[in-house]
DNA sequence: TAGATTGTTAATCGATTAACAATC
DNA sequence: TAGATTGTTAATCGATTAACAATC
């Protein structure tokens, strides 16, 4: 670009997926140097403690735009801002939770999720003993209410924390309910329509790749097998 | 090779890294089939309940071995095990969980982990008010046992449900008392020596990435971009 | 200027998938 | 045999990374 456009609405490159990925990393690691006080960081530095390759902070940093400095590193606190405005953490992303069980509860109540931009702004459960109790600052909602809760309130993200058998029920009439992303905790694959981004978290499918890893240990014993996973 | 040796010890071939992620997936939707009484399945099906190609499917279980029937398909039950071979998972992984609170307490107590191969056999805490309670089955120990009770049991596996503050300095207790892979929830990226398996679970990167997708939703509202993460 | 580090190119590597011969 | 489906090849696509000119 030799003449500085003025772009109304500022330009909109895809990133690849692997990309986008690792930009939550850089984010983390970048928000710790800052409450220590660093205000400037190199790619090497940056690779080191994300564990990757230099030239490929440095490419993933590129898909924001240029705003390092030859010879001397990035500014952590712009940084921080280039990922957030790329990943859109700009906004608050309203989140329900559906299923007030231990995990549920956990995630709600631990809550990195609003001190991360994602607010939960209600909880929902379908056993008549858990309505009406209190998670952290959230009175537990009978489910029969989610679908008028979603339209009413504008709510982004839902996140099921329910028993497999329910899981596709409650997805269903989510994403009727206009909801555009799901985090999934049970472990079955979800059936959406395209457009709808669905993140599965199935705590037994990461221990089964560590089970892997372990028996690849025990196998060859004299060749240890280095795995970041 | 034009002999058929003989191979006292199978043949331990390296799996590409994607099928490995792939095939606790497969495993779970196997089950599933096997519970509804179906017990032969073809890569097209299976594919439509993963939600892959069914190329990437048939490529996958060739990993595995040839364990299929031309024009027939496969058969759940041997599928099953032979993916459970390969996993690692006809072996029992002692599992710990270290941090007692809302998040240790969920996955101790739900315990997908002992129905899936992977018992729980001691939960740990700092916390004078936390130790000596009882979580599910287990009650819960003191930090300062972890050591022994890690070389004393051959455990195998460690679960980070602890702050991030506490996240390193537990990982390198675990390493040093020679347990071999690491399930981390807390947000940072663990340094380990290699030879060990982490994987992170950081549920506020899952949102994040999430956020990017409803941002990109909202921008081109003309272009809906199907996301299946 | 000398030293350091970015941004980008191009080579390489690994993963995906269409296509089809093999074969039940 | 006719129909179906696997196992594998080879083309394609995307991700990684070494290397280095650009430049602070």
């Amino acid at each position: 670009m030799t003449s500085p456009e003025k772009n109304a609405s500022p330009r909109r490159r895809r990133i690849p997926t692997a990309a986008v990925n690792r930009l939550p990393v850089y984010l983390q690691i970048l928000t710790d140097l800052q409450l220590q006080e660093t205000t400037q960081v190199s790619s090497d530095q940056l690779a080191a403690l994300a564990n990757v390759n230099a030239a490929k902070v440095r490419k993933d940093l590129s898909y924001l735009g240029t705003y390092g400095t030859r010879g001397v590193g990035y500014e952590v606190a712009f940084l921080i801002y280039q990922i957030k405005r790329e990943l859109g953490l700009l906004t608050e992303w309203k989140t329900i939770v559906i299923g007030a069980g231990n995990l549920g509860a956990a995630i709600t109540v631990n809550g990195g999720f609003a001190s991360r931009g994602f607010p939960v702004v209600a909880i929902f459960d379908v056993d008549p003993r858990k309505i009406g109790a209190r998670v952290g600052d959230l009175t537990v909602r009978n489910l029969d209410e989610m679908t008028d809760f979603v339209g009413n309130n504008g709510v982004h993200i839902g996140v099921l924390a329910v028993p497999s058998t329910a899981a596709q029920s409650v997805a269903d009439d989510l994403i009727a309910a206009g909801i555009g992303s799901l985090l999934n905790f049970a472990p079955i694959v979800l059936t959406t329509p395209k457009g709808v981004a669905v993140r599965n978290v199935d705590l037994g499918v990461e221990l089964q790749i560590l089970g892997y890893h372990e028996q690849m240990r025990g196998q060859s014993s004299s060749q240890h097998n280095p795995v970041s996973v």
